[in-house]
DNA sequence: GGAGCGATGTCCT
DNA sequence: GGACATCGCTCCG
């Protein structure tokens, strides 16, 4: 728990159009128990991907053995590792059967700061936001991978990676086009705090 | 501080 | 064999 007033965000928060689920993620936070430690993270910038009708979205080329996360039932975690080095977290959205999902791509750090830079395996008098800005750093500080997180229920309080809201006011929501993709990058479906220093892009 | 580019694993056609 | 929802390094200003 992150405070008293700490809730972990419950399934069906995640059984809607990820469209919604997007901008209700922002102000919300993500938790990672490491052992006795716990790593938290103001969630600030995300992106919406949704089915068939989205070229972007892994989603779109129908179900496989990789993006299969993201077919399933709402709020479990789809990690998938790219160009050659990275990990991106993303959370599903939608009925069982219905596929779309939200790619987490920054979160402002919390708690547990020491050991996300030993995660990231940089130095602490590196700028902060190098620690969580951008999806690969986010979920190298958070020590995400596929083995260990993909398929990961996402709101249970005994999952070692989970969702909350600690109570903290809602932030304003800015709306803008996905960025580092090619295909359908037109398309309004990303969501930022405005101002946020940890925002990348 | 920004453009350019190489690294590098996995998945799908 | 090619694409890829990225990052960090170099080089230039």
């Amino acid at each position: 728990m992150v405070s008293p007033r700490s809730a972990i965000l419950p399934r069906s928060f995640y059984d809607r159009d990820p469209r919604q689920v997007g901008p209700d993620l922002l102000g919300k936070v993500l938790v990672r128990r490491d052992g006795p430690r716990l790593l938290i993270g103001r969630i600030v910038e995300v992106e919406a991907y949704l089915g068939a009708e989205d070229p972007a979205a892994h989603a779109s080329i129908g179900k496989t053995l990789r993006n299969a996360v993201l077919f399933g039932p709402p709020g479990y975690a789809y990690v998938y590792f790219i160009y050659g080095n990275h990990f991106c977290l993303n959370v599903s959205c939608l009925p069982d059967g219905v596929p779309g999902g939200i790619l987490f791509r920054a979160v402002e750090p919390i708690r547990g700061m020491e050991a996300m830079f030993k995660l990231r395996g940089i130095d602490k008098s590196s700028d902060l936001r190098r620690l969580t800005r951008g999806p690969g750093r986010l979920a190298a500080a958070f020590g995400i991978t596929r083995e260990r997180d993909n398929g990961r229920d996402l709101t249970s309080s005994r999952s070692d990676l989970y969702i909350a809201d600690d109570g903290g006011p809602p932030p304003e929501v800015l709306i803008t086009k996905r960025i580092g993709i090619t295909k359908a990058a037109d398309m309004p479906l990303r969501y930022i705090v405005p101002g946020n220093k940890f925002v990348s892009g």
